[in-house]
DNA sequence: TAATCTGTTCAATTATTCTTGAACAATTTC
DNA sequence: GAAATTGTTCAAGAATAATTGAACAGATTA
């Protein structure tokens, strides 16, 4: 009872050499990451760059993270729009290599720039729209009762107007 | 040429019948609650009953909001979790009623309760895992970088630990 | 100019999450 | 007790989101 000798078995599917240092970092970020309702792969570019003392290229991460180009590219498109990683030029070397930005206010301040406030797109008209219909409610309880609803829909939208960019400031 | 007369279109197919103020508010926190991360279902839900004027019942949503039974009760369920929707008691019917919670502050606390704490779960025993591992780094420059990055780490989760009790306060 | 290198894009696949609907338990009514 | 009512659970299906991989464009080198 043999095994067939032509067939090599594929060793562990190129296991990424990652230090449990880095593993660990990673782990971290790809949890907030899952928190805040970005895509894993997002969380391991950060965490690899953010562990890494050297800046380094797309494929160093493709590679390290067993990540396709594909992914890796599009992750670093949108870290960069959020401000969280930088390209730095590396001399000798025509690619681009990438850094973590660690200042927690910048990527809290990236954060809601790129991924809250885009969808919190025309609430504001919207919830105008909505008090123009508030006139045309019955002068009775019901109406009385909705019209307060829409009023502390307004004001919750305000406070959160004021309170949003105020966000990155508690951030030491 | 004509219909056959024994086919009857099926009409709409049961058009929930919603007032354009009650569409408003739904679709209001339809769009909230995804950016929080939860199902849209939850958003009609709570939207539906954010608005009306009096309490209702799990069957009269399920058929104002064209929603199964089953994703209705689950739904109720998570929001009576976070605390979202409270039950009240109708004399002389047998079926619970629910209405909203229009507390802010309370919603938020709730949700932080229910969806933030529990994601972050033993994210600082990790964190205190990897601060063993910072002793066994070089003295070098990475190494020194290394530790650097994750004292970083630990501040930011303190930081982070004293201001979500906060945000409720923030409301109002 | 051709060949290579670097990075992006996007259709197809894969993985994840949400919703449905039917089966079930627990009450209540007859 | 049988039938009806109310609400929950959960496996299967549907919808959504993330990832891959191959094709591509632009830049650089030979």
């Amino acid at each position: 009872m043999s095994f067939p000798p032509t067939l090599t078995l594929p060793a562990e599917p190129e296991a990424a050499s990652l230090s449990a240092l880095e593993v660990g970092v990673i782990d971290f970020f790809v949890s907030t990451v899952r928190v805040l309702g970005l895509p894993k792969s997002i969380g391991e570019i950060y965490g690899l760059l953010f562990v890494a003392p050297e800046a380094m290229p797309l494929d160093t991460l493709c590679q390290r993270l067993n990540m396709s180009k594909g992914s890796t590219s599009q992750g670093l498109k949108m870290l960069r729009a959020i401000g969280a990683v930088k390209v730095v030029y590396q001399p000798g070397d025509r690619r681009d290599h990438f850094t973590a930005e660690a200042d927690l206010q910048r990527l809290v301040a990236g954060f809601v720039r790129e991924q809250i406030h885009p969808r919190l797109n025309h609430v504001g008209e919207r919830l105008q729209h909505l008090a123009g219909l508030a006139d045309s409610l019955p002068e009775n309880a019901s109406g009385a009762f909705q019209r307060e609803r829409l009023q502390k829909l307004g004001r919750w939208n305000e406070r959160g107007q004021e309170l949003l960019p105020l966000l990155g400031g508690l951030m030491e």
